[in-house]
RNA sequence: GGUGCGGUAGCUCAGUCGGUAGAGCAAAGGACUGAAAAUCCUUGUGUCGGCGGUUCGAUCCCGCCCCACACCA
């Protein structure tokens, strides 16, 4: 390949993006990014599938074990990172790999995020707390009053977006709406996508699967150690959350290793329906050789 | 065997003072610009257990039967 390209490889969750990351990196002798909100935690092992011990010693992994779950990691810091992640990857090597299931990580990181300034820290955890206190018709009643163009357009039902757009609104004095461009950034080097895909029945079963070694390999110990953690961004995550009702006495085990079975296929669904989006994506058989497909 | 309480959407249930019914969850689809494994949106005809009776009309009232659960024998 003349211009450097980045590989990335989508799908959802459990379909084996992993190990063919792992194998197109090694073919290509090159590193790989993940591109997984969760796997850069180090505190998080076995709830997030992270790749083992082995398999990150057999190829140089950047945003694995990356971050702490103290830390904020968000798409916009994802987006900074990985663009010096593959600039200093391809003083190596003419190809880097991707991969990751994280679709909005993934955008900000091919088609850029519009610029936004940073938030003032005490208007956002004053907004949140404002918002636990008083509920979704004080945040909307906000929005409409300070926000009304992103009121009248935006998802009112969506407590996320509202205090997004009221802190930013808070912080900048704008709207959030003013910063949005929608145009693409342009990147130094060529992108091609490859999304794995599985007959859902067969995805099903191995996500059934994986949660099962998940919870024998010591998800309930690792959840229970966490604990202290919970209300952090990091541990809203399925299989944790399930894991803590369970040490909160409100159900079975055996209820919430179903309800983390139901969650992921939930998951795998949302991220299907996204990438499914992306056009620029050439889907393959998860079983297929992926070299053949360069 | 007797008494009681139930049998309504795939599941858990609500409801109709008699005019053929609706929530949550599931399922399916969708959205997504600093929480994204998050957050949010859309989609609900089902012999209202069976058979009879009363009624203009029954899922609702009455009778019998079947099934489940609880208690008493």
């Amino acid at each position: 390949m003349q211009t450097p390209t980045v590989i990335i490889i989508v799908g959802p969750t459990a379909v084996g993006k992993t190990a063919a990351a792992i194998r197109l990196a090694r073919h290509f002798r090159t590193e790989i990014i993940s591109a997984d909100s969760r796997q850069c935690y180090r505190e998080l092992n076995i709830g997030v599938a992270k790749p083992s011990p082995a398999e990150l010693a057999l190829v140089p992994h950047h945003f694995i074990n990356s971050h702490s779950i103290r830390e904020e990691v968000n798409a916009a810091l994802f987006e900074e990172l990985a663009l010096k992640w593959t600039a200093d990857i391809f003083r190596r090597s003419p190809v880097a790999v991707m991969v990751g299931g994280t679709g909005l990580y993934i955008r900000a990181f091919t088609d850029g995020l519009d610029a936004i300034p940073p938030v003032d820290q005490g208007i956002r955890s004053s907004i949140r707390l404002q918002y636990e206190k008083h509920g979704l018709e004080w945040l909307q009643e906000e929005v409409r009053k300070y926000d009304p163009a992103f009121y009248a357009a935006g998802e009112i039902l969506n407590p996320q977006r509202l205090m997004r757009a009221l802190e930013v609104r808070m912080s900048t004095g704008q709207s959030i709406l003013s910063f949005r461009t929608s145009q693409r950034r342009g990147r130094p080097f060529s992108i091609r996508t490859i999304g794995l895909q599985l007959p859902k029945g067969q995805l099903h079963q191995r996500i059934n699967d994986r949660v099962d070694v998940m919870i024998r390999e010591g998800l309930v110990e690792e959840a229970s150690n966490l604990l202290p953690f919970r209300s952090h961004n990091a541990l809203q995550t399925v299989g944790y959350r399930e894991v803590f009702e369970y040490l909160d006495g409100k159900c079975t085990l055996e209820t919430a290793v179903e309800a983390i079975k139901l969650h992921t296929r939930h998951y795998a669904k949302r991220q299907l329906t996204w990438f499914h989006r992306d056009l620029s994506v050439r889907w393959a058989d998860a079983g297929a050789p992926l070299e053949t497909l360069l």
